[in-house]
RNA sequence: GGCCCCAUCGUCUAGAGGCCUAGGACACAGCCCUUUCAAGGCUGGGACCGGAGUUCGAAUCUCCGUGGGGUCACCA
């Protein structure tokens, strides 16, 4: 089995592109084939390697390794026994092909000018009839269409033949029948363009590419599945077998189509993140990738890849009736194109933020250090090469998050306010804690109280709070919030005593005493 | 408009004529636990688009509506 994905290079990798690649990604793992990723540029683009980049990146942090196709570095060389797997690169394939077709009387040029073509349309619309396409040249022999396409190029169409019918058994919509009658001769090459090439039509350079790569299955949107029959025709006149095709239902936002018109700015939640994260306003609007439509958000902003996989996934395939958190190595066991749904779907953030916090509860401390340090670094909370102190108070910080830290950008919000110097209040917090004087006079004893723990760990300082609390004949609750908001500035946080004991005696001591000169 | 695809809780889905008083998950609400925030436990509300037909029996099959989507390019 070979599978295949093959984006246009865009600049950016979508998500829903992503959940097709995947499909035919899982089925060519399972059955033990290859998967082939071919970059669909035949407009040749200029900047083509920094357009492929990130879908190539975008690959890579996802662990969907292609076997043949592109090179990881992005400069524009292929891998594998059909390079090159630029479409750009392969023209002349595309055109000996078509000429194969032309020679053969089963293409032929067209010289119907465009105002003839849409005069005929017209027509068509008017008499309330579909208009299907047919050439000049169409029934002209073989041998004088290419004494007349050598001698004046146009666009060269593939002869439909009248009154059959074209047959397919979709994977996934199952058994489809259409009339050759409502074909149109399909475009293969384009007229010359201003240097005289004849760039072949995507339909086409698909085709050909598919059947030189020996793809066995093609998982697609099924916006392509109006073209299938069209295709199907060209395989016959290259005399190669059609592919086993499967057509996809959309993945949909709000249900609409998930185009960047359709999606929301980010939020002013997610700016803040991004700038805790050491963003810059400009660097945040310079990223116009950064939607929720993009791997590159996921990734910039600390989700974990297989998350987002399982997610996309479970969008419009479903394992059995209760599955939801699958592992790649199940996914890849059990998945199937005959439980892929019909109806389009919805992308729904919450549930791909709750898989993540399941991935994420997987993920060891250590690793979650040394993944989070990334996020630590380009916040400027820590050095290029942080000491081996700082790596173990970090790694406290880690432990006593436990599930709190869901993205990897998380870390932030708990390992800031212990590595800064200075606090940052949370004003309303602070406000709210301190307003019964009675507050700050409590945490001024309590201060003194911790001064006597030993050795100062959480249980010591848990139960001097405790007994601290008794003694007065008041809640612990009293005087938790307020000890929390005087080390850490905020209102929220894991365990107080943890805190307490990550930062020691002597420091929280001096934030104590910070904030009581503070209130 | 022609042709094609689709239709189950807010969302993702299970459902192949009786297992359906329609199951699970996310989300939501309430309660419990608790040191705030998470996590966890329990409970709850919540759907077969409408109408005909076939059948002893329909979420499931057929037809007609309705609603959504796709496609009709020298875009990919």
């Amino acid at each position: 089995m070979r599978t295949r994905f093959a984006p246009s290079p865009t600049g950016y990798l979508h998500i829903g592109g992503v959940r097709t690649a995947l499909f035919n990604w899982l089925l060519a793992r399972r059955h033990g084939g290859q998967f082939i990723l071919r970059i669909d540029d035949t407009d040749d683009s200029r900047n083509r390697a920094d357009a492929v980049k990130p879908i190539i990146d975008g690959f890579a942090w996802l662990g969907m390794t292609w076997d043949e196709g592109p090179t990881p570095d992005a400069s524009g060389e292929s891998t594998g026994p059909h390079a090159p797997y630029f479409q750009g690169q392969r023209n002349d394939q595309y055109e000996a092909a078509a000429m194969r077709l032309l020679a053969e009387g089963k293409a032929y040029p067209d010289y119907t000018t465009p105002e003839q073509q849409a005069a005929a349309r017209k027509q068509a619309d008017l008499a309330r009839k579909p208009y299907v396409h047919r050439g000049t040249n169409r029934d002209t022999a073989a041998e004088e269409n290419v004494r007349q396409y050598t001698a004046a190029p146009a666009p060269l169409l593939l002869k439909v033949e009248l009154g059959q019918s074209v047959k397919f058994d979709d994977a996934v919509k199952g058994k489809q029948d259409i009339s050759t009658d409502t074909i149109r001769d399909p475009m293969l090459l384009r007229g010359p363009d201003a240097s005289g090439l004849c760039r072949a039509v995507y339909n086409f350079a698909t085709v050909v590419d598919d059947s030189d790569f020996d793809i066995t299955h093609v998982v697609r949107a099924i916006e392509h599945l109006s073209n299938t029959p069209t295709q199907i025709l060209m395989y016959q006149a290259l005399g190669a077998t059609p592919p086993t095709f499967g057509h996809i239902p959309l993945v949909n936002y709000n249900g609409n189509k998930m185009s960047k018109r359709n999606l929301p700015p980010l939020s002013n939640d997610e700016i803040a993140k991004f700038k805790t994260c050491g963003w810059t306003d400009d660097e945040i609007k310079g990223r116009e990738d950064l939607n929720i439509a993009t791997v590159a958000y996921y990734r910039e902003i600390g989700y974990l890849p297989e998350a987002l996989i399982n997610y996309l996934c479970r969008l419009g395939w479903s394992m059995d009736g209760e599955s939801e958190f699958i592992p790649l190595d199940t996914l890849i066991a059990n998945f199937s194109l005959e439980r892929v749904t019909d109806a389009p779907g919805n992308y729904d953030a919450k549930k791909l933020f709750w898989l993540q916090g399941e991935y994420m509860k997987l993920i060891p401390p250590a690793e979650k250090l040394e993944r989070c340090l990334p996020f630590l670094r380009r916040a400027k909370l820590i050095d290029d090469a942080p000491s081996d102190d700082v790596r173990a108070k970090l790694l406290r910080v880690i432990e006593a998050s436990g599930d709190r830290i869901k993205l990897f950008s998380d870390v932030l919000a708990f390992a800031a306010p212990l590595l800064k110097d200075e606090i940052e209040y949370d004003p309303k917090a602070r406000e709210k804690a301190f307003k019964d004087p009675a507050a700050k006079e409590l945490l001024r004893e309590f201060a003194e109280v911790l001064g006597t723990c030993e050795p100062f760990d959480a249980s010591s300082t848990d139960k001097a709070l405790h007994d601290f609390a008794a003694a007065k004949g008041i809640k612990p609750n009293a005087l938790v919030t307020p000890v929390r908001i005087a080390v850490t500035g905020s209102g929220v946080g894991f365990g107080l005593f943890d805190t307490l004991a990550i930062l020691g005696k002597e420091a929280s001591r001096k934030r104590i005493a910070v904030t009581l000169a503070a209130v």
